[in-house]
DNA sequence: AAGATAGTGTAGTCTACACTACACATCGAA
DNA sequence: TTCGATGTGTAGTGTAGACTACACTATCTT
């Protein structure tokens, strides 16, 4: 009667978790090489060692694989923003902080391969698509409202919708650089590019296009 | 010596190019539905009647087909930003018409479906970004910086990188609307929404977030 | 009318790959 | 030591689908 365990029981011994997570960064190196239609389970076995039948077991199916690496990756790429003592900071440097934090993160290229999955595969694979954002994008736009909440009650700021203004912020912030390291157009931005780049965004979000007098081109 | 033309010749008689376009319909609507990997040649050949032979030769092969179908859509939905006397409003006014105009394009399904397809084929077909990107996106974000740099030239803004300050704005009227709708999260925003978006969005980018006193949630 | 050019239709080849079956190994607990 | 759960290895099965071959037709030009 062993075969027939149907779905994504947890792992019970430690050999068990051990030959699961080597299926997870297998199935997560070949994915974001290839991409979720041109990887075969055989590649990922062949990769991780061990065997077909243990991929089933442990997964139920090829989505299943794919939505348990995602879900792995999300948090653990969007969970390490630093939250630390931001209220202390100034927000002019508070932003500036988070920004280049999140920059780094999102331009990496492993990120931005999970970026790449997700859009490709939300369509056929539906629960994908509220795992990612969740655990990812949308945990980091719900911790900056609450940091701007705190802001406005303390009178720090006038009131609005926080959440709105948190992604007005971060879609600044990723701008068209997003979608050009998205699409490869572009070799990754520098260290010192980013920061320059956090630095006007978070000057042109406080103060407005006219709210300084001049900001050269860098 | 018929059947050898291994490329993407134009067409030049009539019929000829009523073929070549019921083809790239039949592809465009395929594609938007199920995704590049989930269509095959056949089915193509099946919604646009006519002969498979008759695809191979206008496209060599599926990935010439695909990116004839990118570039033409590109182009279309791109391309009917109006700009006319944009530099007789004021700039207000100017930015809410673009963003307007752009919001709706964006949120439309068809051009989401098109987003999606090129994430995720890009990797694969790195021509394909390009011909997205300079046929949609980065024409936009031209287009844009060229009407700041009018009006810097006219001092009537500050000196800046143009196309940076573009791409900025671009960001933050996208903000996470874009990749909540890319990923389905939720459903299309109506119209008042959209303007409303666009004109907090306006306004948070003139004058930034602490240049008015006040601004309600939606 | 004859030959080039483009379109049609069918049938077929070849390969890739998701998933299953089955027999056997390992190992920890009772 | 044996039982049950889990892991291994191999060898399928079935299907889908990109691309080609080939014989034929329609149209246009000169």
């Amino acid at each position: 009667m062993s075969p027939s365990l149907p779905k994504d029981s947890p792992p019970t011994t430690e050999r068990g978790r051990q030959r699961r997570d080597a299926l997870l960064d297998a199935a997560q190196q070949l994915f974001l090489e290839r991409g979720y239609g041109q990887v075969s389970v055989n590649d990922i076995v062949g990769r991780a060692g061990g065997s077909l039948s243990t991929l089933y077991r442990h997964f139920g199916n090829k989505e299943g694989l794919f939505q348990a690496m995602i879900e792995r990756r999300s948090h653990h790429i969007y969970g390490t923003l630093t939250d630390e003592g931001v209220d202390e900071l100034t927000i002019e440097a508070a932003l500036q902080r988070l920004g280049i934090e999140l920059l780094v993160k999102v331009m990496d290229e492993e990120t931005l391969g999970i970026y790449r999955e997700v859009v490709a595969e939300s369509p056929r694979q539906s629960q994908l698509a509220r795992l990612f954002f969740d655990g990812g994008p949308g945990r980091v736009r719900l911790a900056l409202a609450d940091y701007f909440e705190r802001r406005v009650q303390r009178q720090l700021m006038p009131a609005c919708d926080t959440v709105e203004l948190a992604g007005a912020f971060l879609g600044m912030l990723l701008g068209e650089w997003h979608l050009i390291r998205v699409l490869q157009l572009e070799s990754p931005p520098s260290r010192t590019a980013i920061e320059n780049r956090v630095t006007r965004c978070v000057d042109l979000f406080l103060h407005g296009v006219q709210g300084r007098p001049s900001r050269r081109s860098q």
